[in-house]
DNA sequence: CATTGACTTGAAGTTGACTTCAACTTCTAG
DNA sequence: CTAGAAGTTGAAGTCAACTTCAAGTCAATG
């Protein structure tokens, strides 16, 4: 590993595909350069860039706002604010998470939530309805497939 | 409200878009009835089966895995293990999003993190990283629109 | 009886983050 | 020099859970 790696060098020592790194190019977020010919070759800073957006995508944010962190020339300039924002929405995630791995816990346990006899279950049903944590987080994928 | 429910009137008490109404009968997941003419009449207990419907996308099922519970005519019959699998999910979820706050909360106040002098947060995107917590977890949109 | 508003259908569009594809071009090893 | 591996492009496809649309049906009201 030299000073520039390319495409296949990135791919490899981030484990992130080749097709999202031309994916991340286009969309503003890294930048790579052109020597010779008409390939790719990246600079080391583009794997902390990389970090930096991994960062972001756990944390919730969309490769749009992560953008706006992440002048792809010179060091990011990460907007404290947002994160501080989104630290706080995560906390409120936590608990409404935590309330519903109770739920489900008690769901999985308690004998007779059928048609809903149980005032517990009916309780877990309620804060589920009520859109507490709006809409489906996504397909979290715990262990998901990176083929 | 009396026997039998209209669209609008399951709209109306559950929040729920009848165009989605309409999309979960066509998926299988609740059932309705045409007693006269062609619109849709559903029964009281319609209502049980979209709160556990919304319980169950609130803790990350997918409409499919939800089908399976839901034996559209009759009680439901809940998948225990499944449950019992998903909190255990969740709360895997919640370990790694506490991670995730605090490395934000520091990364929001840390003064230096310009071009990653900090360990701290070094290490933070190192967590962020390691796929812990696979791919984007989604639009939480903690604050959605449900429009 | 006619208008209006709610309902019906199947099909197509939406969103975000990618992946896949076809058709080339360019390095690299032999 | 030449094959074949690896890179390049723009465009199109994918996934989930819906929404939107067009065109037509039905029911209640005046």
């Amino acid at each position: 590993m030299g000073v520039w790696m390319d495409i296949s060098e990135v791919s490899k020592q981030t484990g992130i595909p080749s097709s999202a790194l031309r994916y991340y190019e286009q969309k503003g977020l890294i930048a790579s350069v052109r020597e010779k010919g008409e390939r790719r070759r990246y600079a080391a800073t583009v794997l902390d860039q990389l970090a930096l957006i991994a960062l972001g995508q756990a944390a919730g944010l969309a490769l749009d706002d992560i953008r706006s962190m992440l002048s792809p020339y010179g060091p990011p300039n990460i907007d404290r604010q947002l994160l501080a924002a989104k630290a706080d929405e995560i906390d409120a995630l936590i608990k409404h998470l935590k309330a519903m791995r109770n739920g489900l816990r008690h769901a999985a346990a308690c004998p007779a939530p059928s048609h809903v006899e149980c005032p517990s279950f009916q309780k877990l049903l309620k804060a589920a309805a009520s859109g507490a944590l709006e809409k489906r987080w996504g397909k979290t994928k715990l262990h998901a497939p990176r083929k």
